[in-house]
DNA sequence: TGAAATGTTGGGGCG
DNA sequence: ACGCCCCAACATTTC
């Protein structure tokens, strides 16, 4: 009988054993599995995984290797140079073969054309599938052939194309690793913080795959009782909060997907289509830095090359918005929420990014890079398309007069202040009536209340009405000489 | 996936 | 009964 030859399957943004079609497709060969994951973040270029991200990694890794464990295989961790290891490994197992889920940023497409080219000049097999999203960005492009620029037809283009597909089972048993294939400790990769400033994230997420499924389940209980607009409150929190576990693919969309599609047949839920719709901009941000690759670190909207935002990392208003103390409750509540869990509810996001971009002018790319920085679910496709989208600068950008109010916004989506308080504990004991704008508090309250302002908490770092009539006067202007 | 200014309408108070 | 004013409620326009 032939030694049979193993298959490297390289895990990356698909750390899930469940519908994951590169696994599959290398148990139907029935051969040897090797489950591989290099750690190689310099490959990244400028959007190295940030620290809130490498944390989610850490333990997103750590339950991939105990269940691959409970199958009978073993996850082979490596660092180092993508190509370098998988060489070293295919060598060491005589591989014949590496299967991976194809992924779409500009530096993980450079990475895996150099890797398929030098694989197969050591006449080695190499297989991408997707598994990361509903339909490839290639897969989707406009009656004159080109990638779509705008969100609405390319919505419409998808649901034609896209058929709720066939899910892959997870397997029950694999063929183990042989012993002197080596791997290395997970606290090598060093991807935990050294301060131990994770306390509110180890509260607030349960990361891997089985908690990813669960999350999933309880969310489409929730769709299926259908609270109206529920995803649009911070104080409820309707979301799914399925972005993390979509980033690092232990969570396949495709299931995702499949559920929402079910519960739209079956109990016809507008929710279930909302979430759909979501899906279908995660698809499109991928569509458009695939084929737009500078997109995150330049404007989409040319026109806006050369608009003076703020780019210094040091102005006092960058630092305040960061540390959650602008004087805005619902900004400093939404910036404090994602410095403690890393993560920010959505609506949120949209008023804290108005903010930094409009009112104070600050650059884009700074409020992005902070984002990368501390989000658990920081995604280049989506958080360029998100940050260009507010800035006016993006695909299917809001318009540069679209300046949000974080007062109004404030009244509308937290009318009880209940997330205010939940975030900023120094508001607590304020009156419903002050909890958007604390600086109109009157003295006697104030002392009664026991929260000082200026002290306790700080006045609005900038004048809403000024800033605004500002931000429209720069636009304007810039946008007039600049078309 | 705005906000604010401006315009319009219609009910009620009042002379 | 009528015109007038006020103003809330809603619609439209503008940024």
């Amino acid at each position: 009988m032939t030694k049979k030859s193993a298959i490297i399957v390289w895990f990356r943004t698909d750390l899930r054993l469940h519908d994951n079609p590169a696994l599959y497709a290398a148990l139907n060969h029935g051969e040897r599995i090797i489950p591989l994951y290099i750690h190689a973040p310099h490959e990244e270029g400028r959007w190295q995984p940030g620290a809130a991200s490498r944390w989610w990694l850490h333990h997103s890794l750590s339950s991939l290797a105990r269940d691959l464990k409970q199958l009978g295989s073993r996850l082979i961790l490596r660092a180092g140079n993508s190509l370098e290891q998988l060489q070293q490994l295919v060598e060491e197992t005589a591989a014949a073969s590496v299967f991976a889920t194809r992924c779409y940023t500009p530096a993980g497409t450079k990475r895996d054309n150099h890797v398929q080219q030098a694989l197969q000049d050591l006449n080695i097999d190499f297989k991408l599938y997707n598994g990361n999203l509903l339909l490839e960005p290639d897969s989707i492009r406009n009656k004159s052939g080109q990638p779509y620029k705008v969100f609405t037809p390319y919505w419409r283009a998808h649901q034609q194309l896209f058929n709720s597909p066939a899910l892959l089972p997870a397997p029950d048993q694999l063929p183990s690793v042989p012993n002197r294939v080596s791997s290395m400790a997970l606290a090598k990769l060093e991807l935990l913080p050294t301060q131990p400033w994770d306390k509110g994230m180890r509260q607030t997420w349960q990361v891997g795959e089985q908690a990813g499924i669960q999350q999933l389940r309880l969310h489409s209980q929730e769709i299926i009782a259908d609270y109206p607009d529920s995803h649009d409150r911070p104080d409820i929190d309707g979301t799914s909060r399925l972005s993390p576990y979509l980033h690092f693919g232990e969570l396949s969309v495709r299931q995702v997907a499949k559920m929402l599609i079910q519960s739209r047949q079956q109990h016809a839920r507008p929710g279930a289509t909302a979430l759909l719709r979501q899906l279908v901009w995660r698809d499109f941000a991928h569509h458009i830095l695939w084929h737009f690759p500078t997109t995150s670190d330049k404007p989409f909207d040319a026109r806006y090359n050369h608009f003076p935002w703020q780019r210094r990392s040091n102005s006092r208003l960058l630092k305040a918005w960061q540390q959650g103390l602008t004087g805005f409750p619902i900004v400093d509540a939404g910036m404090r929420q994602l410095w403690q869990t890393g993560w920010m509810h959505n609506r949120v996001r949209m008023i804290v990014a108005s903010l930094l971009t409009k009112n104070a002018g600050i650059h884009w790319q700074l409020g992005a890079r902070w984002f990368w920085d501390t989000l658990v679910d920081a995604d280049l496709a989506q958080n360029s398309m998100n940050w260009q989208w507010v800035a006016g600068c993006g695909v299917d950008a809001a318009p540069y007069f679209r300046i949000f109010n974080p007062v109004l916004q404030s009244q509308k989506f937290d009318p009880r202040g209940e997330y205010i308080r939940r975030w900023i504990p120094e508001l607590a004991g304020l009156p419903t009536e002050y909890i958007h704008q604390p600086e109109l508090t009157p003295p006697l309250v104030q002392q009664a209340c026991k929260v000082i302002l200026g002290s306790d908490y700080p006045e609005p770092i900038l004048d809403l009405k000024a800033s605004r009539e500002q931000a429209l006067l720069n636009y304007r202007q810039y946008i007039r000489s600049a078309s």
